[in-house]
DNA sequence: ACAAAGTTGTTCTATATGGAACAATAATTA
DNA sequence: TAATTATTGTTCCATATAGAACAACTTTGT
């Protein structure tokens, strides 16, 4: 007794800190949210702003790069490069729009819904797997709190 | 009235999406934490390993890097990184350890405590900022669940 | 109609970041 | 005790990423 090394407790830091509930929700992007975007990467070749694009193009039938950058909130560029990618891969197509010469629509393709299904099921196993620790109803209001919040990070300027 | 564009609604991938809640914490964390390091950063100077080193030793007296590493779930290297630039600028002291010659203890300097007191106030009132949305009740169940992830989140392998 | 301001998508560049490999040291096992 | 395995901190390298500047085009205001 005594001679051993001390063991920390790792998760006192959660309280101790001085924003208890943002700091947490750091703790989970790092944990858990950029950990996954790595492991898309890794498993499935996608960086994040090309995962995003595949994913914005799969819930809506037709967007430009602009309107993704808004909704992922990913900067233009980074669309940009990830819009060349996925044409070159045959995950998107994309059609010169009449009315604006500057812009384009970008419409997902087959592959590319295939190559979302894959990632997607990947995701949802992630998430229940995250998840499982909330009961039902604790898992009901942990949605309704989280959608609040992220209405409302929708809002704030970019 | 038809000539107009047509205004998307950026937010309805929030309930579409087949990861509804894994999505909206991902979003947060790109809507919220990440330009959050990004405004530390730009203002404070300090990059994401520097900041969350500084933090850890605001809150243990003596860490190891390792340790760090383990509490943030950061790379060691970036870490070490992280180390010699707080050491070069005054924040950390640095002592070697006698009984473990391959590592050192880690302080926090004056100097650090008040860059991190800086870099925490701002911390605090962005924290409040974001969950001032919430009510009262809602923000304390909202930390219960956030509580319950992140230890969660604490116990995955890494 | 014309100038000014804004928007879209792109390229260039700088940097933060993580993985892999490594040397030094410690712990474990035979 | 000797040999193997694990751990710590580090350097090197590859890459994802964001900012800034830009050209092409559109919209706004006068």
């Amino acid at each position: 007794m005594g001679r051993g090394k001390v063991e920390l407790d790792y998760s006192n830091i959660f309280e101790s800190v001085e924003f208890p509930d943002a700091y947490k929700v750091s703790y989970l992007a790092n944990a858990i949210v950029f950990p996954t975007y790595e492991d898309v990467r890794k498993d499935f070749g996608l960086v994040r702003a090309e995962y995003h694009l595949l994913l914005c193009l799969a819930h809506y039938s037709e967007l430009t790069a602009q309107d993704v950058a808004r909704i992922t909130r990913r900067p233009r560029n980074s669309i940009s490069r990830a819009v060349h990618r996925m044409l070159d891969l045959g995950f998107l197509k994309r059609v010169p729009d009449p009315s604006d010469a500057r812009q384009a629509k970008l419409q997902i393709t087959n592959e590319g819904k295939i190559m979302h299904k894959k990632v997607s099921e990947y995701l949802v196993a992630r998430e229940a797997e995250i998840f499982s620790v909330l009961s039902e109803s604790e898992r009901k209001h942990f949605r309704n709190l989280i959608r609040k919040l992220a209405n409302f990070a929708s809002t704030l300027k970019r």
